[in-house]
Formats: structure tokens, C-alpha cells, sequence
DNA sequence: TCCAAATCAAGAGCAGTGCTCTCGTTCTTG
DNA sequence: CAAGAACGAGAGCACTGCTCTTGATTTGGA
């Protein structure tokens, strides 16, 4: 209207916008393998060869979601991590674990997107690195406080895994010592097979009451990375008792 | 041919037979998402319409494909097992946790199946249960064994969990304490939250020697039920250093 | 032994999909 | 103001899961 640039980007912007907005409902609704370009069109009443000028591709379009979702994700974990900043380091992994895996109950189909089974021959482009690592930086930002506080895990390595484990340090994080940022890794992959199983079935018929499970598990998981509770004054500290061996 | 009743039986196992076959095949050259019935019929010879004698519907066939996938990989693991049976419940854990992720690597797409996101408006039936149980059945032995002989997990357990755990090893290994049940169910599920992880490119720029890191995690993982190396003496068993705290 | 009933392969057809191409129209920009 | 880019609409292609009907073959009971 008024700007001369802005009439059609502005509304380029729009439809886009609300493509990616319908596409999501549906596959809140019915999952990814049934999200449909042309139900996607036929909702917002426009013809589906229409809809190829804003995403040259059904996968382009699942990308757009992938990277929103992983966003969304990452910006629950944070939130839950800015809400415990001042507690120890256990509660912080604590409170990030649960907000993940409260996000994954509350959007199945989006989890299952970014953590379940790649889509048919799809292979995620290098864009959705970055938004996918925002819950493992949170989790690595709490493992470097508390090595800057106390301690974090020392399990000697084997050779090779230390060189291996070296190389991963330098990329994610040079101050820790490789033992930690093994572990580190690793109970990253285990949090997610955690809320991937409970998610998708596996625990239907053996674990009932999955809250506190999971929340021992992931403190367990704490104390696996060497995370400490902030009191060690003599007994474990109550409500989750877990204080050493 | 000879036979009265046999002609057709035999002839419509034969079909079903070739039929699994052939989309196995698809399956592990396309994945899930493209495994087509009417391809499958094609590639036999046969008309679409008549491959719906055999299997009602696609899901049903997936359905075969997936108790397949779960007997394939109970298999590997059971035989790899079998392999260590005199060794320490440590090794033999190990050992059960390499052949599954040898198996993922080696069929990923019927891992996807079975582990990955369910497809579509897809709920497993009871049938699968037996055969998604092997694996899991497997380490309940191992920590059975490790019972019987030294001790196992003993992490306290809140108030609630420690009922619901109590509740689990009712249905899972009664003669276990509900903590070691609780440590063991974690570490089936972090178990494949580690190969899903590699499998599905999570790892992708940050672990490249695989293996070994692997080892490390499934070790800690055993570590974590309270798996203990046979000979205690003195300093930690070479090889993978990870005696004790 | 013979005949009805069950079983089977085949074909046509329906509704849906991703995607391509063409054709006017509209907006943007030099 | 005119060239050109961007856009919406429509037709069409090749494919999918699935249903229904038709005619042939096998089976099992009278």
C-alpha cells in the first residue's frame, strides 16, 4: 500500500507466515508423516501450486518447522534455566532436563520431528545447527559453572576416547577437561532417550507414575557429569537423596 | 500340488514370505516413508489389489516388518550374549549393548522403525510386546545375576518413586530391590537415546570415533545399575578403566 | 463324486498426494 | 512508463492406499 518495497514483501511475509502456522497446526494434529502441502493450501484457501512460491518443497517446508521447533524448545529450556539461575548446578541440569521433556509431552509431534526418525531420504541442512544446540549449550554452560565451582566427573578415558574426547572439548568447550565433556555428550544423548521412550510407548506398560522416575533419572544423570548438590554437610540432602555412592 | 489342504496353505505362506522380503528390502533402501505397496506388488509380479489378502493394510504389514525388526535385534543381542556367557555381569552387559548398536548400524532404517518416531496414526499392538522385550529381558538377567552375586544399584529412591519402582519390579524382577529396577529401566532407555543419537546424526560434527565413546558410555552405564568388573583387586581392570568412584 | 463355498488374481476406479508447467494478472523497479 | 519479476490459478502427470467387482481355481462337505 503505502511503502513502496513493503506491499509485497510485507505480504510475503504474511503468507509465510501463516503457512508455517497452518502446517503446524496439522502436524500437532495428525503428525508429520500426514502433513499435507495441499491441506495446508486448501485451509488457507489458496491452490496448492501456489503455495510451491513460498517453499520449493514439502522438506523445506518440514526444515522451517524443524529449526521453530528446536527453537521452541530451546527457548523452554532456557526460560526454565533463567528461573533456577541462582540455585546449584544439579538443580539448573535439573530444571532444563524436566522443562525438555515438559515441552515434549506438550508438543509429541514436534519432538518427533527434530529427536524421532529422519523423514524419508531427508538429511537436516547445516541450518538447523545452531537453533538444535541451544539445549546441549545450556547443559554445558551449567557443567562449566560447577567446574569453575567444585568439580565435574574424572572417569579416566581410554587412549583413544581421550583423543576423541580432546577433539570434542576444543569444539564445545576448551576449559573442561575431556573426561567431563565425555560424559557430558553422553548424558546428553541419555536425557533424550529418556523422554523419546516415555514418549513413544516404551514405557507403557512398566513405568506408570513418570515424573518422579524421570526426575531420578536425570539427577542421577547430574551425578553421572559429576554435578554436586551445593550442601555437603554430612547426610544427602532431602527430597531427592541422592548424595554420593 | 500333492497335499489337500497343503496347496494353498503353503502357497500363501510362500506369498506372505515373499511379500515381507521384498518390503524389507524397500524398507532398507528407502525407509519407512517409502515403502509402497503397490511398489512391493510390482516388483513380485502380482497387482496391487491382490497383496491385500495377504496383509489388510500397510500398517499391517509394518506391523510384521516391526516384530521382525524386534526378533532381529533380540538375535544379535542374545547371541552376542550368549558369546560372553561366563564373563562378569560388567562385560556381558557390554557385550549386549554393543550387538544392539552393531545391529542399528547395520539395518538403521527398521532401528527407525522401532525405536524412531511412530509412524503415522500408528499405535503398536499387543503383538510386538514379546518380541520388544528381548532386549530389555536380557539386562534384567545380567543384573539378576550380578544380584545373586555381589550387589547391585542401591541409590535411595523418594518416597514415590520408591513405590512406583516397587511396582515395576513386581511386573519386571520381583526378586530385584525396587532401586536396582529403577537404575536398570533408566539405563535401557539412555541406552537407545546413545545409538539413536549416533544413528539419526545428533553426533554428527561432534563425536567422529564412535565406538569407543560408545564403550565408555554403556560402561558408565552398567556402572550406574551397580555392575561391577569380576576381580576386585586393587587397581581397576585395564583395558576400560572405570573401576569405581 | 459332485457341487456349493471359500479363496484367489486381476482390473477398474476413487480420492488423495507432491510437483511441474503454463497462462494471465499484479506489483516493483530502472 | 515500460520491462521484468513475482504471484495466483488451473490443468496435468505420476504416484499412493484402498475398495469393489468379475471370473477362475481350490477346498471341503453331502
Amino acid at each position: 500500500m503505502s511503502t513502496a518495497r513493503g506491499a509485497r514483501a510485507r505480504a510475503r511475509i504474511e503468507v509465510t507466515a501463516a503457512i508455517k502456522e497452518e502446517a503446524r497446526r496439522q502436524l500437532a494434529a495428525e503428525g508429520a508423516a500426514k502433513l499435507s502441502l495441499r491441506a495446508v493450501a486448501r485451509e488457507l484457501g489458496m491452490v496448492s501450486s501456489a503455495l510451491y512460491r513460498y517453499f520449493p518443497s514439502r522438506d523445506d517446508l518440514l526444515t522451517a518447522l524443524i529449526i521453530d521447533a528446536y527453537d521452541s524448545l530451546g527457548e523452554s529450556a532456557e526460560a526454565a534455566h533463567a528461573q533456577v539461575a541462582g540455585a546449584g548446578p544439579r538443580e539448573r541440569w535439573i530444571a532444563v532436563c524436566v522443562a525438555a521433556r515438559r515441552w515434549a509431552l506438550a508438543q509429541p509431534h514436534e519432538y518427533a520431528l527434530i529427536y524421532g526418525s529422519p523423514v524419508p531420504g531427508y538429511t537436516a541442512p547445516d541450518t538447523t545447527i545452531p537453533a538444535a544446540s541451544r539445549v546441549g549449550l545450556l547443559l554445558v554452560g551449567i557443567v562449566r559453572d560447577a567446574y569453575r565451582g567444585k568439580g565435574v566427573a574424572r572417569t579416566p578415558l581410554s587412549p583413544e576416547l581421550k583423543a576423541e574426547a580432546q577433539r570434542m572439548a576444543a569444539d564445545l568447550a576448551p576449559d573442561l577437561p575431556p573426561e567431563a565433556v565425555a560424559a557430558l555428550v553422553a548424558a546428553w544423548a541419555q536425557l533424550f532417550g529418556l523422554i523419546g521412550f516415555e514418549l513413544f510407548g516404551q514405557f507403557n506398560r512398566l513405568v506408570e507414575d513418570r515424573e518422579p522416575f524421570f526426575r531420578h533419572a536425570v539427577d542421577q544423570l547430574a551425578h553421572g557429569v559429576g554435578l554436586v548438590y551445593p550442601e555437603p554437610t554430612g547426610t544427602p540432602a532431602k527430597g531427592n537423596g541422592t548424595g554420593g555412592p
